[in-house]
DNA sequence: TCAGGCATCCAAAGCGCTTTGAAGTGATTC
DNA sequence: GAATCACTTCAAAGCGCTTTGGATGCCTGA
């Protein structure tokens, strides 16, 4: 049933019919209700491919989402931004196409997102520090914004951040003031611009109170549990361990903690720990005493607003380029305390 | 650019310059150089729309992801499945269409899923027992997937699931042979059709020994981090505490580990937690030696399956209903040990 | 010489919607 | 009585691709 046969049933033109339907005030009360009466008997729903090439708009959201061969994981945040995102979606009608795309493949393994007319905006997700993406859809011409930054790249772009020099120099700050002199970095992998920010806010924090780096303090590796353990095990086994550690996830967090309780060490008392906190919903760090010292900024929050920037965007194609950037929060719970 | 500017310039048909680019067999060699020369040069990338409404085929596949309001949460294992099914949809140039629905939507909320010629399949995930949107679906007359099964629904329908019952039976009975006798279940929400097998399996092998369940042993909630935490501090405080749990996912699994550290108890030897572990990339459970001993199965590999599973019923729409059932293999970590 | 076959190419008819520009009603106004 | 207007409705032209059902020319073999 489409909407030829429809019309004919209804002795109406395919124009009428479509109009009573899409709620156009030119049309009587009287014919829409008997068309929308037909609509419903004979199980009537447009065609939306016939609709879209129609239109010209696909009503489609995509996001490119890179994933690492090498560790076979997905960012931990992803699933809390896509929700946030799709809520917003789902008020202006948009939907929400995904592609995975792995990080050795092809600019051209876009497919289904950089294809001409399959997605009406795009969000990309977790930049490299040069990510050859954003030139690319820069060039496509289609409205895009990044979750993220990408230093190094100097096309113009539209972007939503979270201030992440200066939460981790924020938190840093909090650990030194607590008297810890030794801090460990348990960083993502720092071709990841976040990453590298973290970094340069924790050498901020450490020298603004004059002391040096130590490279044996600093790892970074894939945001995962077994990653945090194992840093916290190598960096603890050196001679002269940290007293505290400044994690970029509240993952790495977990395997930190683990490792301190294996070795009968008491986060909070005998080590500190301070975590980056996207506000993962299946793994809350609690409201009203964190179990973490954490600076945090919700990242379904940031899916919300960047789902918001784009759809602006896309309606109003004039005043391009948009950013935002976020500050995180610093909230003190049980796992920082003064050095021993 | 579109495809009737570069047949004109070309002085080629449109038929000629589609058939060049789309690589049949009926044109000059010649001319076929020509033309994706001329296509390179003029930056020509075909429109999907239009392709796919000539087609009739959308090379999209929806997914309908339940969240609930009550707790935002998007279910853990999500973005992992998503990974899985991204990779074949890649490689059968299939892209993929996420629709969020919100428990107490209407199913009308499916918006650029079940619209007519928005996608050529639909995964379903997370069925509740008497989950509305497969006899929904049924009716639209669409392939479509279940990952995971629905037992109250009477419809046939395609699945691919887990076997949930022997799975938490085969783990609770290990932790019977370890001489447990009182054992904790902290289990997801009931209305889960996954969770209400998992407790059928906990029931039927506490069953087989002889042993009568105990309500106050036996929780459902969300799989989060602090309520497996909640609810193992709440059993502990009982006249009676368990010796023993079993927890319905990795996620809750860390909470109850942080609540026996809390109390000094030594995970694996005072107490005991098996749980069910879907596999998740950034909380991977140990391959060699794991952590928690576990009854585990990938759900990446599961969203793979169900992906090529889908396709094939796509391609052959004939032989319509498949089914398939996983067996989860237990794997014994450090987090259980005979009951002291 | 001519039928038949092969290799190329093409015109045109969709796919199922939206939207433009125009036209058909009565009713109202001058 | 003609002109104007508001209210409805419609025919038809796209949107940009794929695909059907021929054409066209050239070569082969009888």
């Amino acid at each position: 049933m489409n909407l030829r046969e429809l019309s004919k049933r209804l002795n109406l033109s395919q124009t009428t019919v479509s109009r009573a339907l899409n709620g156009y005030p030119e049309v009587n009360e009287e014919t829409r209700k008997r068309v929308t009466a037909a609509a419903a008997e004979f199980n009537y729903r447009p065609n939306i491919r016939a609709r879209t090439l129609a239109t010209g708009r696909s009503m489609s959201i995509g996001h490119i989402i890179p994933f690492s061969k090498q560790n076979e994981m997905v960012n931990i945040v992803f699933a809390d931004f896509i929700a946030g995102a799709g809520e917003i979606y789902a008020q202006h009608g948009y939907s929400m196409s995904l592609s995975l795309v792995r990080d050795e493949d092809e600019l051209s393994a876009y497919r289904g997102v950089a294809d001409k007319g399959a997605v009406d905006g795009i969000i990309v997700h977790s930049p490299a520090r040069d990510d050859p993406r954003i030139a690319f859809l820069a060039d496509l011409d289609i409205p895009f914004l990044v979750h993220g930054r990408a230093s190094e790249v100097t096309t113009p772009y539209s972007w939503l951040d979270v201030n992440n020099k200066r939460a981790i120099e924020t938190g840093t700050r909090h650990l030194l003031d607590l008297g810890h002199r030794r801090i460990g970095l348990i960083n993502g992998e720092e071709r990841m611009d976040f990453a590298q920010r973290r970094r340069d806010g924790y050498l901020a924090a450490l020298s603004a109170a004059g002391i040096a780096p130590d490279s044996a303090l600093m790892r970074s590796g894939e945001m995962s549990e077994p990653y945090g353990h194992l840093a916290t095990q190598e960096m603890l086994d050196s001679a002269t361990p940290p007293t505290a550690f400044v994690a970029s996830s509240i993952v790495s967090a977990l395997g930190i903690r683990r490792a301190l309780h294996e070795r009968g060490l008491v986060m909070g008392r005998d080590i500190s720990v301070l975590c980056f906190d996207d506000e993962i919903s299946y793994l809350p760090n609690g409201k009203t005493r964190p179990v973490f010292t954490a600076v945090h900024s919700s990242v379904r929050a940031a899916g919300r607003r960047c789902a918001e920037l784009l759809i602006d965007q896309i309606a109003h194609p004039d005043h391009k380029i948009r950013t935002e950037l976020w500050d995180a929060e610093l909230a003190i719970g049980a796992s920082t305390g003064p050095c021993p």
